[in-house]
DNA sequence: GACATATACGAAATCGATTTCGGTTGACTC
DNA sequence: GAGTCAACCGAAATCGATTTCGTATATGTC
């Protein structure tokens, strides 16, 4: 039982209504709604009157009502799983917060919700898109197989996803040529002299894994090095991984001095173990990331890496889903982004010893 | 004008209504309504053919409908502001996850903002709540004299602060007890031998830095440590300031063997940079960062840290948002949280050179 | 001056769930 | 057998904005 304090904390200020604007302006709920709407069968004298009023009592229409007529929430609703990393990924977050800002850009609200039971995960798309909570949703981390994306395309709700698909070719999406740029990767470590490079890959469920791990095969065939199967260390983008992918390749003796990693998160955790382990970067192995989050700059050594803008991402992606809810076909939005190698000093030369 | 596609993609997969369950069913509507909200006035039988036949017709209500009518959004507010880092910071992002998680345990979904342009924030808190779309709000960098703060009060929104203000005894407020963590932080440095330890402080609006300052000179006086202002650099919680307060540190030639830094991005660029000058952490210098974000750990060497954790922050303010807004006094929701040391390896007893 | 045509606005219906206020039905009492 | 009291359920009002449909003045036409 709470008790009622002392103060008056609850001041009861009512949200002015359309109906008062009407009343106190003498006209019908429909007039000021029109003017307010800058409907063309009012005449611009009353739509000034209107908006004057409107103004005068703070009114700000109830979205609730409106979205209960539109039938629109001008919200768009952005999972993130708990468990998984989540927010706690310094690019999710990052695209996470251009995203929303981006999107308010075109008067939309970003609904973040986070589940922590993935096999609830569907059913919170569910419940979110049948209570008209959300007009569509983003997806981040797209899945080979990913069962939200067929989930949604049946029930024809407007996604966009961060990411292809092997459906893609049927709904909307837009992706970093990440392929294009592990090869580049490669090539520009082979072009510092680098024989032996090691990669230290993602998820292998997220499509992005893949196409990660075909260009780092075709970036060793045009520097013209052998692709050797266990180079290939699995991971899961995390720091962790990273780490012990290191500590992998240091006791398999290998003769690795070049590691591209899957993301910056791996790539900082495989430096921080090289460094526990004496080994100097960039003098003794190079380390390359990708996503080019922030973070990457202020790490020491400063991390090489892949990088692409959040930016960029959020804002097209808002302008996608803005036309996709507006009726538009999903094939009509699909975007591929380059990635640019942002070289700083975590790669470099082999010093050899 | 968009043509419509060749191909169907928008399946007019209509929700199922209230109406059409009670139709399909023979009942009234309210019957419906009642038994799926667990009335008592309705009897099991009954109730179980409702739910039975909501089931089946994959029924979901339809939240704008039920906000309209009982005024209440099942939502929260967070606003950052895009330009001052955001979600760019690691700490923010990963608070801000915890609550989106935190929520969903209360029912209540999370509606992030992100403001462009400062000057539109009130107004965007206005929007919000006016529009009915938020029941209440969550801030985060509490300001000293933060005009959110009386804006909200007057008008009796409910809102919980993550961090104090100077209106703090009125309203709703989490925090961690930085003042406690880095008197402690300072003892624990001159307990290990150092005699000379600088702050590199945080954006001086923020309450919470003030704390800091203060935590830190009463650590230094019941460590017998005179306190030198000149040992205080200003920051803003960024890594560049980080960066930048160690180069004005080293530069200045002074004695200083030990750095405690607003926060842990502020510590890690303040490594990255004695790196780069060439001083060996921690054998130079030692250097601690307050929060305990998860990179902390990655960083090489691994941060020492005040660490508080971001999910029971969540958790917390979660609860009390709740209550606040279920008509709860602010002032019975106020929670001071400690943080503890977490010693990794960027400290350590000074060598002697 | 009668008739068509805009122009500007309003009454009432609508969106879908909840609430209010009764109305039935059946059991139980005396 | 009339009266009382629960237990259950439904018609209609409600939340606040938008839309549909129509009407009342101007305006223009011949």
């Amino acid at each position: 039982m709470r008790s009622r304090s002392t103060e008056t904390h609850k001041v009861p200020v009512k949200r002015a209504t359309l109906a008062e604007v009407a009343e106190a302006l003498g006209v019908g709920k429909p007039t000021v709604s029109r003017a307010l709407n800058n409907y063309p069968d009012i005449s611009e004298e009353t739509k000034r009157r209107v908006r004057e009023m409107a103004n005068k009592l703070g009114y700000v229409g109830s979205s609730r009502a409106r979205q209960l007529q539109k039938g629109a929430a001008d919200t768009i609703g952005l999972l993130v799983t708990a468990a998984s990393e989540g927010l706690q990924s310094a690019y999710q977050s990052e695209f996470t917060g251009a995203l929303a800002a981006a999107l308010d850009g075109h008067g939309l609200d970003l609904l973040l919700h986070a589940v922590q039971d993935p096999a609830a995960e569907i059913e919170t798309y569910n419940r979110l898109w049948q209570q008209g909570k959300v007009d569509g949703f983003v997806l981040m981390r797209t899945r080979i197989h990913d069962e939200r994306i067929g989930f949604l395309m049946e029930r024809g709700v407007p996604f966009v996803t961060q990411g292809r698909s092997d459906l893609s070719a049927h709904h909307a999406w837009i992706d970093i040529d990440s392929e294009e740029a592990f090869a580049e990767a490669i090539e520009f470590l082979a072009g510092q002299g680098h024989r032996r490079i090691a990669m230290i890959s993602g998820d292998p469920d997220i499509y992005s894994t893949t196409l990660r791990e075909e260009g780092y095969r075709s970036g060793l065939e045009s520097a013209g090095l052998p692709f050797d199967p266990s180079l290939i260390l699995p991971g899961d983008f995390s720091a962790a991984c990273g780490r012990l992918g290191l500590k992998q390749l240091v006791d398999s003796a290998s003769d690795v001095t070049a590691i591209v990693c899957a993301n910056d998160a791996t790539a900082m955790g495989a430096i921080s173990q090289a460094h526990e382990l004496g080994l100097s970067v960039p003098q003794q192995l190079s380390v390359m990331g990708y996503d080019g989050v922030r973070m990457a700059e202020m790490f020491s050594p400063p991390l090489t890496t892949l990088s692409h803008s959040a930016a960029e991402s959020g804002e097209r992606i808002a302008s996608m889903i803005v036309g996709l809810v507006g009726g538009d076909a999903p094939a009509n939005h699909q975007i591929l982004l380059p990635a640019q190698i942002i070289e700083r000093r975590s790669t470099g030369p082999t010093a050899k010893e």
